[in-house]
RNA sequence: GUGCCCGUGGCGCAGUUGGAUAGCGCGUCAGACUCCGACUCUGAAGGUCGCAGGUUCGAAUCCUGUCGGGCAUACCA
């Protein structure tokens, strides 16, 4: 549970502090103006491994020029035996730090003190989360924007749990609505043409082409014959359904399983609607008057809500809509379950409808008529999956059955590089180029990551059958890792933890590539500076201790966005 | 029309509670293996951060306007 990166700066603070009040007592600054300031790490190494910008900022409220400030500040700063080695006033006024042998020493220790727990922090407090993600209609196989949104929420929900978080993975199953009887109609008429021929059955508008609605009408008719042609349409489609959706969703859940994706609940929307839950929730509001009336339709009031419009609950022909249903759902959510938070990973194109339901969902009106008390809902969305094939953007959709699915993906790229290409800034749009992808030995960054694991692995086997083990931090000395190369790689792997924390407060488990990834290079850089044979035995010891500790937190990395670390490529 | 997101070297992207000379990968060019894995490393070229104003010690970052791209605006989910 450890983050050296805030010890140094806590420690910073308060050396700052007491710098000014030795400088304020001493008369050099001026009393009752205590600076505050950003410490952050440099861009540029050559200006320190800390910089505050105390001084500038209290350059106004002291009337004096930043420089001089940083130096009073100095001039009274006593760094003796803590993380900080030097320090010196450059620029506009900002005030550089250099680390000391300790904190290198330190973060060698602490990482081997945590071990597998090493990057877990208790910054979420325990505060219970569920991320729900994925959530695919269950009328077909899922594609390429699941395969994105599969590894966003679950990448999102490993950052969360090693943050301190108490998290919940979460699947909707959408088994209920139009989408679901389309499905049915689409396979009925699909049988239909089987048994009557193509010409002689109308396939639904807008119903479903894929060859999977195909194959299964193909296989009822393969067992059944054409027995079933003689049911009214509507009881023939519920057939289909009955067979075709709970089939669906073992296969998503298969394919997930072979993605690395294991969800705590496969919530089912058909639950909400049988338990009368729907109704009762839809009362509710009835009951508070945020309903009404119209074309025989029951619409919510959304826009006294804070929304643009006003949306249907019940349709005239009595069914609930898909927001009526999600309205409940989200209730369960908070109101039964209890969560604090709840993150909903969705597709931008659903954007329009995360402003409405964000808006309704904190409304207190709407919350109290549902007696939620407590919890906040967020939406993650993300941008499309741009596929490209021969240089050219194909577009995805189910309807057309044209999609590349997981499934498929998964059989021509690997499960590892899958994850890492997708676990990307959510934000913008993907591009993904089939041509490249599908090649196994791609130039995927995955490889330069995993390969870093595997070649200390087998420096780690090469150094043992020389009779050289790992040591124990506490039996190496720290200060013989002086070259930049070696400095530069453990203040990487000092950064972990609290990468870990700018995830989950951003919301963004794509930091984990940039970080695995620069690990890696900062490695491959050690490595090609700095040999271990041949070297004096205390130096190969301290820096087999550096490549081990390297080597178990590229493994933690990579767990986190669910990719393997191999030891032998 | 309205709302949200995105415009950063040839391509793909980091960098947003405002900080120092705007970074990285790919590609291009030039180098490095009798060596603990060359699936690696070193160096070079390449930018008015879409454009125009504003805010201040300081702006890729904040504000306003504008241009370009994407998405959304269903009794679909």
């Amino acid at each position: 549970m450890s983050n050296l990166i805030r010890d140094a700066m806590r420690q910073l603070d308060e050396l700052l502090l007491d710098a000014y009040r030795a400088a304020s007592g001493a008369g050099a600054l001026p009393p009752d103006a205590e600076p505050s300031g950003v410490l952050e790490i440099p861009r540029d190494p050559s200006n320190g491994d800390f910089a505050a910008t105390h001084a500038m900022a209290a350059a106004r409220a002291m009337r004096r020029p930043p420089r001089e400030i940083a130096g009073a500040l100095l001039a009274h700063i006593k760094l003796d035996g803590g993380y900080f080695a030097t320090c010196g006033a450059a620029g506009a006024g900002f005030m550089n730090f250099t680390l000391s042998d300790k904190w290198y020493s330190d973060v060698l220790r602490a990482a081997e003190e945590d071990g597998a727990s090493y990057g877990r922090s208790d910054y979420g407090g325990g505060k219970r989360v569920m991320v729900e993600f994925v959530s695919a209609n269950p009328t077909g196989p899922m594609t390429i924007g699941n395969a994105r949104g599969g590894v966003l929420g679950d990448a999102l929900a490993s950052v969360l749990e090693m943050a301190g978080y108490d998290v919940r993975r979460e699947f909707y199953v959408n088994d209920a609505g139009n989408q679901v009887e389309l499905f049915g109609k689409s396979a009925a008429a699909r049988y239909m043409q089987i048994c009557l021929g193509e010409d002689a059955v109308r396939f639904p508008e807008n119903g479903y082409h894929g060859d999977d609605i195909r194959e299964l009408a193909a296989e009822v008719y393969g067992r059944e014959g054409d027995s079933l042609a003689a049911l009214p349409e509507s009881e023939l489609a519920r057939r289909f359904v009955e067979i075709g959706i709970p089939r669906n969703i073992e296969l998503m859940r298969e394919h997930l399983e072979r993605y690395r994706i294991r969800f705590d609940e496969w919530f089912p929307e058909s639950r909400l609607h049988a338990s009368g839950y729907v109704e009762d929730t839809i009362r509710r509001l009835t009951e508070s008057g945020l309903t009404y009336e119209s074309d025989g339709a029951l619409w919510l009031k959304n826009t006294a809500l804070g929304a643009d419009k006003d949306e249907v609950l019940r349709r005239s022909d009595g069914s609930y809509t898909y927001q009526a249903a999600d309205i409940a759902y989200h209730r369960d959510k908070f109101a039964e379950r209890g969560f604090e938070r709840v993150i909903d990973v969705l597709g931008a194109d659903h954007h329009g409808h995360t402003v409405r339901f964000g808006a309704m969902m904190s409304a207190p009106a709407l919350r109290s008529a549902l007696g939620v008390t407590q919890g906040e809902l967020e939406f993650l969305l993300m941008q499309m999956v741009l596929l490209k094939r021969d240089g050219e953007v194909v577009k995805v959709s189910k309807r057309t059955g044209k999609a590349l699915t997981l499934n498929d993906l998964l059989d021509e790229i690997s499960v590892d590089a899958c994850r890492f290409f997708f676990n990307a800034k959510p934000d913008t749009h993907l591009e993904f180029d089939l041509d490249l992808a599908v090649r196994q030995d791609s130039e995927n960054p995955v490889y330069y990551v995993q390969y870093a694991h595997a070649r200390i692995c087998s420096l780690i086997d090469a150094l043992g059958a020389d009779g050289h083990c790992v040591p124990a931090a506490r039996d190496i000395d720290a200060a013989l890792l002086r070259e930049p190369s070696e400095r530069e790689l453990i203040k990487q792997i000092a950064l972990l933890p609290e990468e870990i924390v700018q995830a989950a407060r951003d919301r963004d488990p794509s930091r984990i590539n940039r970080y695995v990834t620069e690990l890696a290079a900062r490695f491959h850089k050690f490595y090609g500076a700095c040999r271990m044979r041949g070297e004096r035995e205390d130096v190969l010891k301290a820096r087999l201790k550096l490549a081990d500790t390297t080597r178990r937190v590229v493994a933690i990395g990579l767990g986190v966005i669910g990719v393997t670390a191999p030891e032998r490529m």
